[in-house]
DNA sequence: GACGACGACT
């Protein structure tokens, strides 16, 4: 066109300009600005929605510093920002966790005279839900009505998605008969976010309801309430259903798209099976369907997990050179693997690479940071990204929080962790069980055990929650004093909770007995596990029994022991642990005393065959 | 506005 010297439209500027930044690659991203200058230069009269455009653009980049200077710059142009253009970056920014910046953003546009309309407010419920923030949410949709502007479902969904995310089902489902009230009526939107919502955290028949009244309402699933159900099988490891609901999909006329086919990925990559990943995604390519950043970011995960780090690295590369969106979540992944894989000094140069790329690091990507900065040991530098993190105007949540605390925790530095957990609690840190299992588990191995206790008590006489992990916790270090009484009290308690107990307990105690070096109360609980099922609060008694015991007098090692106990560990590995227990049981009646490792095996066969075992039972 | 990828506690 420009060759045979025609003059473009603002019509085709704009629809160019458009079909670029939609289409899913950086390069086109890039490519528009240049097609934008390109038309300023040959004289086209670009209005506003040029610039609309071209800002979306940034946004998808998340070049939000970018976008923001163009805003600025639009009235020079003669093409005064809009509603439109502010509402694009306020998108961005809330979906990004900005609120900082989304804020005054917000103060600039009224300042410029403009209205928030609708969808402004949508936006920003979007941003408090995202935060788990859900009074602010709530008190924007009051100014909603304050301004005359009526919450319309969108906003509605958007704050049952918030309470859904908290796992506050009831909350949520109250909202939605009080937008039926209101002469609302929920759209799949609305069901596909509850449906989720009940698998992630209620129950599976709620959501399962619900998919069977909105087809007695004679809605029509569409492929995100096909995705969910998929997600959930493949949780539950399922794969008949999930073949099931695929099938089920594809002939309602849903073809499976790019969530489907990540879903799926995703899963073949964490059970280790890379090839029907592979598969997958060669199918994915016939049916036109074009990997994305997901997909990218999944398999970079998958390399990590493998140890691949430099395959991962080119990966990464060479994803950024053919126009991949490479973007926090990839570096994110990366540098955790590098941390995981203690190598520290090339995540630290992953990050820089990512800063000098211009990618903003995510509270997800700062809280690896900071996790790998702990785990190195270096809980300073810790707290200086923590500083950066606020000065970059993202909100710190819980998961930073609890990761200072247990790096001061693990550097034995209780007294400081317990400093700054205080400092935090004055500013809007909300301790959760986790923060309350850091700081049990830094105290215990302090030796603090009584501090432990203390804390432990006092949570539950407050009424607040406590978990297997805070159990197992205090099981451990009482196991540790050989206080095996309290141990196995515990152990009760926590099963008349439904808490457990759980392999982590199993391995608390079993370790204890066996350091006491008392064998045969190990092999004892190591038969209770094995027939367990059959009575609730059955450890109660051997617990009650251990404090009468005085230790036992130390054995002889038998000739067998070591043949016996290899022979129990071969057969843990391949997964036998029936003619493990046999053996098992012969060793025992002939008073032969086995490998500490050998109960740990053995104990962890048990629990892994319970667990598959009821997975059978769920199936038929 | 809903679904898929990275983060905390034994």
């Amino acid at each position: 066109m420009k060759r045979l010297g025609m003059q473009p439209t603002l019509l085709t500027c704009n629809t160019l300009l458009n079909a670029l930044v939609r289409y899913p690659s950086s390069h086109s991203i890039r490519l528009s600005k240049v097609v934008f200058t390109d038309f300023i230069k040959i004289g086209v009269k670009i209005n506003t929605n040029s610039f609309n455009i071209l800002i979306y653009g940034s946004c998808m980049e998340n070049r939000f510093g970018e976008a923001i200077r163009v805003l600025g710059k639009m009235g020079d142009y003669g093409c005064p920002p809009d509603n439109i253009t502010y509402n694009t970056i306020l998108d961005g920014l809330c979906k990004k966790g900005r609120l900082n910046e989304a804020r005054e953003l917000l103060l600039d546009m009224k300042n410029k005279g403009l209205f928030p309309n609708r969808t402004t407010f949508n936006i920003l419920v979007v941003g408090y839900c995202k935060l788990g923030w859900l009074k602010e949410a709530a008190n924007v949709i009051e100014l909603m009505s304050q301004n005359n502007v009526a919450p319309d479902v969108w906003t509605y969904n958007v704050m049952i998605g918030g309470f859904c995310k908290q796992g506050r089902i009831d909350e949520a489902m109250r909202l939605r008969e009080e937008i039926e009230s209101l002469k609302l009526s929920p759209d799949v939107v609305t069901y596909n976010t509850l449906i989720n919502g009940c698998f992630e955290h209620g129950s599976s028949e709620e959501g399962f309801k619900l998919i069977d009244e909105m087809e007695r309402r004679g809605m029509k699933l569409n492929s995100v309430t096909y995705n969910v159900m998929v997600k959930w099988f493949v949780k539950k490891g399922k794969i008949d259903e999930v073949e099931k609901t695929v099938r089920k999909m594809e002939e309602s006329g849903c073809l499976p798209d790019i969530v489907t086919y990540n879903t799926l990925i995703s899963w073949h990559c964490k059970v280790g099976k890379m090839d029907e990943a592979f598969q997958l995604m060669d199918e994915m390519g016939r049916k036109g369907l074009k990997m994305d950043g997901v997909t990218l970011n999944t398999m970079l995960h998958a390399l990590c997990r493998e140890r691949k780090l430099d395959e991962a690295h080119d990966l990464l590369c060479s994803a950024h050179r053919r126009g991949y969106f490479v973007d926090e979540v990839s570096y994110g992944t990366l540098i955790m693997g590098y941390f995981k894989h203690e190598k520290a000094s090339q995540a630290l140069r992953l990050w820089d690479e990512m800063k000098e790329k211009e990618i903003i690091p995510s509270i997800i990507t700062y809280n690896s940071m900071i996790a790998g900065l702990c785990h190195m040991g270096k809980t300073y530098q810790a707290i200086d990204k923590l500083d950066e993190l606020l000065e970059s105007g993202l909100v710190p949540d819980e998961i930073t929080y609890n990761t200072i605390i247990h790096g001061y925790c693990q550097e034995g530095q209780v007294e400081k962790a317990f400093q700054f957990h205080n400092k935090m609690v004055e500013k809007n840190f909300k301790p959760d069980v986790v923060t309350c299992n850091t700081l049990l588990s830094g105290l215990c191995k302090e030796g603090m055990l009584e501090k432990a206790l203390k804390l432990f008590n006092t949570r539950i006489s407050k009424g607040k929650d406590v978990d297997a992990v805070s159990y197992n916790t205090i099981i451990l270090a009482l196991c540790k004093e050989k206080r095996f009484g309290e141990a196995f009290d515990l152990l009760a308690e926590m099963e008349e909770k439904k808490l457990g107990p759980d392999r982590y307990s199993y391995h608390a105690i079993l370790s204890g007995l066996t350091d006491a070096g008392r064998m045969k109360d190990a092999e004892e609980f190591i038969s209770k596990i094995a027939e367990k099922g059959k009575s609730e609060y059955q450890f109660l008694e051997m617990g009650k029994r251990q404090d009468a015991r005085t230790g036992e007098i130390p054995q002889e090692p038998h000739p067998n022991a070591i043949a016996n106990s290899n022979k129990i560990n071969e057969l843990c590995s391949q997964g036998r642990y029936k003619d493990a227990m046999k053996i098992f049981h012969e060793s025992t009646q002939k008073n032969i005393v086995l490998l500490k490792s050998t109960y740990l095996n053995l104990m962890d066969g048990l629990t892994k065959r319970r667990k598959s075992t009821s997975k059978e039972h769920r199936l038929t």
